[in-house]
DNA sequence: AATTGTACCTGTCAGC
DNA sequence: TGCTGACAGGTACAAT
């Protein structure tokens, strides 16, 4: 479900909700979610622990809390947070419930139960597999056209794959990925070796620009996403060419082509994206 | 070493 | 109406 966009959107929006909040107790009503510690385990350290801090790198959640714990969440397809009043009805797939002072709790809600939680100690952040692979973030000064092209030298393998790689960049999914190569005007299934130097600057501004445009809209909600106050993001108006397989090309008129790359639906326009 | 395919799980929607 | 199959904002791990 959600990709940088979406996460920074939920990170803000969670931030002036929950922190400075104590955890009084946790409710697990599914514990598939929960990789370590153990589900017992796991619900005891967090019981009486306070929310200190919130930040996102990549698409994964850091959740700072007192003694010197983080809770990092990755919401894969379907994860989301709800922070609501304990008298709301609880939603169908609530697997975890946090209960916060003033009768409020933070719900997480995930049909498809792929979303991840790991609650290690702060001086092991760094060791976390997948959270330590991350590549730069793509709105960080450590993200640099020089270091993109760094990236793309020497590799067969096609753009879009590269693009969804975390390694490389942290926090592209597949709509940006698809709308990225649109701003670019770049083929999907091009070799990143022979992008052209004019492409690999127009790739580097159109995933600074589409990413930043995708926070400003408060992220994507096609199906699925919410924020944690269930606020839906506007982003789906401005798709270029995601889900628009079959319509016209905003910028030429051509059928948008919808085809299927590496198992991801993968959307362009086969005239403007050579 | 680098890339691609498969598994994880539930809901929805198109086509019969 | 069902039923069936394809597909869905992602990643870990197995297989090439």
């Amino acid at each position: 479900m959600p990709e940088l966009p979406e996460v920074e959107t939920i990170k803000n929006s969670l931030i002036p909700t929950i922190i400075g909040q104590k955890i009084n107790q946790v409710i697990i009503n599914y514990n598939g979610n929960i990789r370590q510690p153990e589900p017992l385990v796991f619900q005891k350290l967090l019981e009486g622990k306070v929310f200190l801090d919130l930040q996102r790198r990549g698409k994964y959640l850091l959740f700072f809390l007192s003694g010197d714990l983080a809770m990092v969440v990755h919401l894969r397809m379907t994860g989301q947070f709800h922070y609501l009043k304990r008298k709301e009805p609880i939603k169908k797939h609530t697997h975890l419930i946090f209960c916060l002072s003033h009768k409020n709790e933070l719900r997480y809600v995930d049909p498809r139960k792929f979303g991840t939680f790991d609650l290690i100690p702060q001086a092991d952040l760094h060791t976390l597999k997948g959270l330590k692979d991350l590549g730069p973030e793509p709105l960080s000064s450590d993200f640099t056209s020089t270091g993109l092209k760094e990236a793309l030298q020497n590799k067969k393998r096609p753009i879009k794959s590269l693009l969804l790689d975390q390694k490389i960049i942290a926090g592209i999914g597949n709509i940006y990925a698809d709308e990225i190569l649109f701003h670019a005007q770049i083929h999907p299934e091009t070799n990143c070796g022979k992008l052209t130097h004019e492409q690999i600057q127009r790739l580097y501004q159109g995933i600074v620009q589409v990413l930043t445009l995708g926070i400003t809209h408060r992220g994507t909600s096609i199906r699925d996403y919410v924020d944690g106050e269930q606020e839906q993001g506007g982003f789906q108006n401005f798709l270029q060419v995601y889900g628009r397989g079959g319509e016209p090309c905003s910028r030429c008129g051509a059928v948008i082509i919808k085809g299927k790359m590496m198992g991801r639906g993968t959307h362009y326009c086969s005239i403007c994206q050579q």
